[in-house]
DNA sequence: ACTATATACTTCAAACCTAAAATATTCCAT
DNA sequence: ATGGAATATTTTAGGTTTGAAGTATATAGT
């Protein structure tokens, strides 16, 4: 009970300060890239496995759901930015890549975004990034430890 | 340019704790009500004011675009919880203003919405939610006042 | 009074997102 | 080897979201 208001109100400026920045950013994207928020996470975590992720893999990183990624992964698809490889062993599975014109295209699309990142937060000085940085990372794994209990 | 890194590691975080609490969110709405939250939004937005908001003062507060609020007016019509109301001197516009029954029902989700993020949160020491939602202030405020300045 | 512009809202097309059903394949216990 | 459960993905139905186009009304300048 103690501090409950607390909470909730740290919740509602935390909600808020992503959402505008998310607005930001998707606007961005948009006017530079005719592009969208979620094109670009799919293309980033594509980015960081260069042999590529299997559909539910993929939606597991991102946490969305499966039907979500086959639909973007289709309109990347046609775009050539990514495209679905057969798994060897098995014929249910398909693994996304990204393509070299997919990363080429990521590679301008990340520049961006760092420098958008890094003008949306040139007030938070980098000593204060790291040490709230650290606390979210403290509080999401302490998250992911309960989960792992509860999953057993 | 200095601690560029170290800010967008901060995004990626308040990004990944943000979605995982919305999604939690959403998924209790959804078992314990089963509704949304963008109604859950809309119908909280509406309980802080009595008189009711007119559609574009409800989208310019919920930060969503005009189009948006038409749907979700309506389905939350269909059900009784909210109500179009003409403006008096203005034939244009509508004011939407929760119903009774609206009232009602969201004070049961406002209860337990409090109770899952209490929950959620619950690892967090309120001193410490309180220097976290003040810092977040801060930064918002700057970024309003930054737009406002740029407005003119 | 008339016209142009601005405002308020809805409608529209397209993308996003979810949960659930459907399809195809694999794995496992008999 | 065969039937049943589990797994991987796609499809489907419905709500959410956006930006832009459309409709109706109001405002203001002439």
């Amino acid at each position: 009970m103690s501090g409950s208001k607390d909470r909730v109100r740290l919740w509602l400026r935390l909600l808020k300060v992503v959402r505008g920045i998310e607005h930001q950013l998707r606007d961005n994207l948009r006017r530079d890239f005719e592009t969208t928020l979620p094109r670009f996470d799919v293309l980033a975590a594509l980015s960081r496995h260069a042999d590529g992720l299997k559909m539910s893999r993929l939606s597991g990183v991102l946490r969305v759901s499966n039907g979500n990624v086959t639909g973007i992964a289709d309109r990347l698809g046609e775009e050539g930015l990514v495209e679905r490889v057969p798994v060897p062993g098995d014929r249910r599975a398909m693994i996304l890549r990204i393509t070299p014109a997919g990363a080429r295209e990521f590679a301008r699309q990340a520049q961006a975004h760092e420098d958008w990142i890094n003008e949306l937060l040139g007030d938070v000085p980098a000593a204060e990034a790291r040490a709230m940085a650290a606390r979210l990372a403290a509080f999401a794994d302490r998250k992911e430890q309960k989960e792992a209990a509860h999953a057993q």
